[in-house]
DNA sequence: ATAAATAAAGACCTATTTATCTTAAATAGA
DNA sequence: TCTATTTAAGATAAATAGGTCTTTATTTAT
């Protein structure tokens, strides 16, 4: 469903959420620990994130990751998989049609439909705050 | 969702069961022209195909591919899916944890595993004739 | 038998994704 | 100001996915 670097995008962010629901802030290497990633691959991804205003980054001694209160609550899962896999989940054909055209759609087009909408629906109204709370109180997990 | 060998699968298959309904045999050439994709890869595509029993292969003058009326009523996507895919859509963590688990579930597994749900049963509830019987009727297409 | 038409098999190439390495820039504290 | 600590940036490398090419095997018709 996500790219390799999307799948850690959200991992890393709903880390250094949970920090920051914590006001802890959060260095590259032991976000990579926490979410069981090559460093430098995450580091690259964090670039990203930052630049994209989802997270914030500080560097230099008690530098490190954070995210507001404020984007914790704001952002959805749809903000972080936009900003690392581009639009292509919320837009492509099942089958690789160059366009996903209801008026010539492809043979499963109608079923993959009704699948995107779900997952768009899930992608949009899942926010960080709900998945960082839930990963604080240890009901979910980031890595094994 | 798919990989590209996966939709040209399904869309090679497909095309196949549609001028199999009318007791047409095609040609590699022609199933690649159909749907839009290069040649040669189609080739190994088909090759896999053939090997897990979903098409029949034929060599020589007026060879060519088919589907006995049986494997059209009897097919779903699912089993082309796993001939080319294997089962990781099946199985897999959204986020890419080693297992996806109920006792040790990801952030998104809860959601996730009701999007997925509707996948699997999609594909192991969509028969090729139903697919390829919409192709034929001109209210689906394979390209553009 | 021979030739033509087809798929099968396997080696090879290319593009993209995933991951690493090296250097630079910024910041805090001594 | 100097040093240590941190992220940023960009070049590079490795792995995987996507795709091609060449040769072989099989079949049909002449
Ligand atoms: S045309 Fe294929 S999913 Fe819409
Ligand atoms: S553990 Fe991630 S989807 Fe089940």
């Amino acid at each position: 469903m996500f790219s390799k670097a999307c799948e850690y995008a959200i991992k890393a962010t709903l880390h250094i959420a949970e920090q920051s629901l914590q006001n802890k802030r959060i260095i590259l290497p032991e976000i990579a620990k926490a979410i069981d990633s090559p460093v430098a691959f995450t580091a690259k991804i964090l670039q990203q994130l930052a630049k994209n205003k989802i997270v914030q980054s500080s560097k230099g001694p008690n530098g490190g990751f954070s995210i507001s209160e404020q984007a914790i609550q704001t952002f959805k899962l749809k903000d972080i998989v936009l900003a690392i896999d581009g639009e292509s989940i919320f837009t492509e054909c099942g089958l690789g049609l160059k366009k996903c055209d209801e008026n010539s759609p492809c043979p499963i087009h109608h079923k993959f439909k009704s699948i995107r909408a779900e997952i768009i629906d899930m992608l949009e109204n899942t926010s960080l705050k709900e998945l960082s709370k839930q990963l604080e109180s240890g009901v979910t997990f980031l890595k094994i």
